[in-house]
RNA sequence: GGGGGCGUAGCUCAAUUGGUUAGAGUCCCAGACUGUCGAUCUGGUUGUUGCGGGUUCGAGUCCCGUCGCUCCCGCCA
C-alpha cells in the first residue's frame, strides 16, 4: 500500500514517485493550495494538493479531517528553501499529490492529540480511548523505550548465558505477602488458583532444576491498593543464578543496567554502582531507598547533646534515643509558612515538633531554641554540620529509627526545595544487609524480603535468641531514591528453612501445604542460590522521565483497579458462575 | 479503611466569595482565501455546571449524601 513512511523521506529521494499511508494530522486548506500533514508512527510528511494536478484528488483532499486514515500517491519535491520545516525530519520535502484514497473517516477525537491542551487532557478520558491516547508521539516514544529496554535486558542476559522460562500464571495462593488475585476452578468445585505475586517459588524451583541461570520477564500481580508507581498487574524482570554469592548479583545487575541505559541512549553508567548497607543508608539518608542525587545527609549530634540544658534533646539522649539534624544549604531564607507545613509533615511520621536554626546571611543564627544552646554546643554544631550564613538547620529528636525517617523525608523537600536534584541525572545505589525480620504486633517476627531470604552468615545463630539483629543475605537496587528491585540469596538447607519457618510461628499444617513442596525440593540437592528481580515498568518510568508507571504501560488501570476501556471488571452470566461453582451471596444490595 | 485535590460546552479553563440570559480559547459546521506548517479572515452551533437531596426570594457557588478521576497514609512477604 506504501512505498515509503511518513518519516524518511528526504532530497534522496527527489522526484521519485511514493505512495504514503497514515492519519490526517492537520489540513491547512488555502483555497487553492491544501497542504495536509500525514501522520504514521515513523513521523510526519507534508502532501500537498493543487486543484492543478488533479481536480478530482483536490476535492477528496478538501474532503478529509483530522485522523481520517488516506492512502496519497505523487512526486517528492524539494521545498524553496524559506519554505522548508526545520522542526521536522522530513522538513526539507513535501509531496505533490495527484491521487488520494480515503481509507478510513475518523468521526471527531473526543479530546485532541496535539496542541497545548493535549497534555493535560484527563486521564479518565484517556483511559477510556486509550488507543488515541496512545497515537499521541510522547506514548508512542514510551512504548518505543519500553520495547528498547526489554531488548536490552534480552540480549544482555542471554549473552551472560541464561535461559528464559515462563512460570505459570494460574497458580496457587501462598499466606503472608499482598492478597492474591483469584481464579475459580470449574474442574474442582470451591478451589481456587492464585495469579502469581511473583514466581519466587517457581525460580527456586527451577535452581533445583539445575536451570544454574533462569530469566523472566514476568508479569505479577497484587490485589493492593494503587499509586503512581503500582499497578495490580506490573512486570518484573526476574531473576535467579545458582552458586553465587550477593557479589555475583551485584556484578551482573551493575552491567545490565549500565548496558540498558545505554540502549536508550543515556549515556554511560559508572560501575562499579555504589553500596551502602542498610544501616548507613538509615543513618545517613533516612531511607532504605536514599535518593543520593544530592547531599543534605542526616548528621549525629546526640553526643553533643548528652548534658544539655535543652531538655528535649537531653531526655531523648539519655532515653537512648537519637538527636540528629539536616543541613539544608542556602534554605536559611525560606518562610515561616514552609517551616509550618515542614513541622507538620515531622509531625505525621512521628517527631513530637521541628526544631531548626536559620543562618542568616549576616552571620547570626535565628531560632526559637537556640537560647538553649551553650557557646560550646554552638560552636561543636557550627563545625558539624558546616554551618554557613544563609543555611537552614532542623532537627530530630526521637528514637533513631523515627528520627532518621522523619528526617528522610524532610531531606527530600529540602532538596527539591533548594532545587539540588538533576532530573537528568541517574544515580544508582545498591543497599545491602537489610534485616531479616521485622518486629509486627505482638512481637510477632515477620520476614522483611520473604521467609526464604538467607541470613548473614555470621547471624543465623541469634535466630532463637535475638531475631530482630539479624541481618539477611538481602539487597535493593535504588535508583534516584525509587526502589527498583530487590533480592536475596535464599535458603537451601531444608533445616534451616523449617526453622524459619516456625521462627514465623506458620501453623505446622500450613507449611507443609503451603511450602511442603519446596522444603521437599531443598531435601533433593538443592544447590546454593540466589536472585533478584527488578521493576520493569518503574524502570521504563525513570528513563522516560514520567511520573506515573501507567504512562509506561499501554493499558493501565485506574486507581480502583478498573480498565475504562474495556469496562473490566464486570459481571460475568449465572451461567458461567454455575459453571466455576460460585453463588454471589455476601454482595449487598 | 483514612486524609487531601479535582469534576462547568467535544477538549482546556473562567465565572466579583449567593444575584439578571453561565463566558473565553480551541474543536466542530458554513463561507472566503494558491505557500501554509498552532495557517489566516468572517459568521455560526454547542451546557442535566458529574448525579441526588437540602438551605434560600435566588445555588455553578453554601450544606448533606453519592459517583468518577487523582495524590498520599494504611496496605504492597
Amino acid at each position: 500500500m506504501r512505498t515509503h513512511t511518513c518519516g524518511e523521506l528526504s532530497k534522496a529521494q527527489l522526484d521519485q514517485r511514493v505512495k504514503l499511508c497514515g492519519w490526517v494530522d492537520t489540513v491547512r486548506d488555502h483555497g487553492g493550495v491544501i497542504f495536509i500533514d500525514l501522520r504514521d508512527r515513523y513521523g510526519l510528511t507534508q502532501i500537498i494538493f493543487d486543484p492543478n494536478d488533479s481536480r478530482e484528488a483536490w476535492d477528496l483532499a478538501q474532503s478529509t479531517r483530522g485522523e481520517y486514515v488516506i492512502q496519497a500517491e505523487g512526486t517528492v519535491e524539494a521545498r524553496p528553501a524559506e519554505m522548508a520545516n526545520p522542526r521536522l525530519a522530513t522538513g526539507e520535502i513535501e509531496v505533490r499529490c495527484d491521487r488520494i484514497r480515503i481509507l478510513n473517516k475518523s468521526r471527531t477525537l473526543p479530546f485532541p492529540l496535539e496542541g497545548k491542551d493535549a497534555e493535560k487532557v484527563s486521564e479518565d478520558l484517556r483511559l477510556t480511548y486509550r488507543y488515541l491516547d496512545l497515537r499521541r508521539s510522547p506514548m508512542q516514544e514510551n512504548m518505543r523505550i519500553r520495547h528498547r529496554m526489554s531488548q536490552a535486558v534480552r540480549n544482555y542476559l542471554d549473552q551472560a548465558d541464561f535461559t528464559e522460562v515462563e512460570t505459570p500464571i494460574l497458580t496457587k495462593s501462598t499466606p503472608e505477602g499482598a492478597r492474591d488475585y483469584l481464579v475459580p476452578s470449574r474442574v474442582v468445585p470451591g478451589s481456587f488458583y492464585a495469579l502469581p505475586q511473583a514466581p519466587q517459588q517457581y525460580k527456586q524451583l527451577l535452581m533445583m532444576a539445575g536451570v544454574d541461570r533462569y530469566f523472566q520477564i514476568a508479569r505479577c500481580f497484587r490485589d493492593e491498593d494503587l499509586r503512581a508507581d503500582r499497578q495490580p498487574e506490573f512486570t518484573q524482570v526476574d531473576i535467579e543464578m545458582s552458586f553465587i554469592t550477593p557479589e555475583d548479583i551485584y556484578a551482573l545487575i551493575d552491567g545490565l543496567i549500565a548496558d540498558v541505559m545505554k540502549a536508550v541512549g543515556k549515556g554511560d553508567i559508572q560501575t562499579p554502582i555504589p553500596r551502602l548497607s542498610y544501616e548507613d543508608a538509615m543513618n545517613r539518608y533516612g531511607s532504605d531507598k536514599p535518593d543520593v542525587r544530592f547531599g543534605m545527609e542526616l548528621v549525629e549530634l546526640s553526643d553533643i547533646f548528652e548534658e544539655t540544658e535543652f531538655k528535649v534533646f537531653r531526655q531523648v539522649v539519655g532515653q537512648g534515643g537519637a538527636v540528629k539534624a539536616v543541613n539544608a544549604k542556602g534554605l536559611g531564607g525560606v518562610p515561616i509558612r514552609v517551616m509550618d507545613e515542614w513541622t507538620a509533615v515531622a509531625k505525621e511520621w512521628g517527631l513530637g515538633g521541628l526544631a531548626y536554626i536559620r543562618a542568616q546571611d549576616d552571620g547570626e543564627w535565628k531560632s526559637p531554641i537556640i537560647k538553649f544552646f551553650s557557646d560550646t554546643e554552638k560552636e561543636q554544631l557550627k563545625e558539624r554540620l558546616a554551618i554557613e550564613p544563609g543555611d537552614l538547620v532542623f532537627f530530630a529528636a526521637d528514637q533513631r529509627e523515627v528520627a532518621n525517617k522523619a528526617l528522610g523525608h524532610l531531606r527530600l523537600l529540602a532538596g527539591e526545595m533548594a532545587g539540588v536534584i538533576d532530573d537528568d541525572q541517574f544515580a544508582f545505589t545498591w543497599v545491602t544487609d537489610f534485616p531479616l525480620f521485622e518486629v509486627g504486633e505482638g512481637g510477632r517476627l515477620i520476614s522483611v524480603h520473604h521467609p526464604f531470604t538467607a541470613a548473614h552468615p555470621e547471624d543465623l545463630a541469634l535466630l532463637e535468641t535475638e531475631p530482630g539483629r539479624m541481618r539477611a543475605q538481602a539487597y535493593d537496587i535504588v535508583m534516584n531514591g525509587v526502589e527498583l528491585g530487590g533480592g536475596s540469596i535464599r535458603i537451601h538447607d531444608p533445616e534451616v528453612q523449617s526453622r524459619i519457618f516456625e521462627a514465623l510461628r506458620l501453623p505446622k499444617e500450613e507449611i507443609e501445604d503451603r511450602f511442603g513442596h519446596l522444603i521437599r525440593a531443598l531435601s533433593f540437592g538443592a544447590p546454593p542460590h540466589g536472585g533478584i528481580a527488578l521493576g520493569f515498568d518503574r524502570f521504563v518510568m525513570m528513563v522516560a522521565g514520567e511520573d506515573s508507571i501507567r504512562d509506561v504501560i499501554a493499558f493501565p488501570k485506574t486507581q480502583k483497579a478498573m480498565d475504562l476501556m474495556m469496562n473490566a471488571p464486570a459481571t460475568v452470566d449465572a451461567k458461567q458462575l454455575r459453571d466455576v461453582h460460585i453463588k454471589l451471596d455476601l454482595i449487598e444490595s
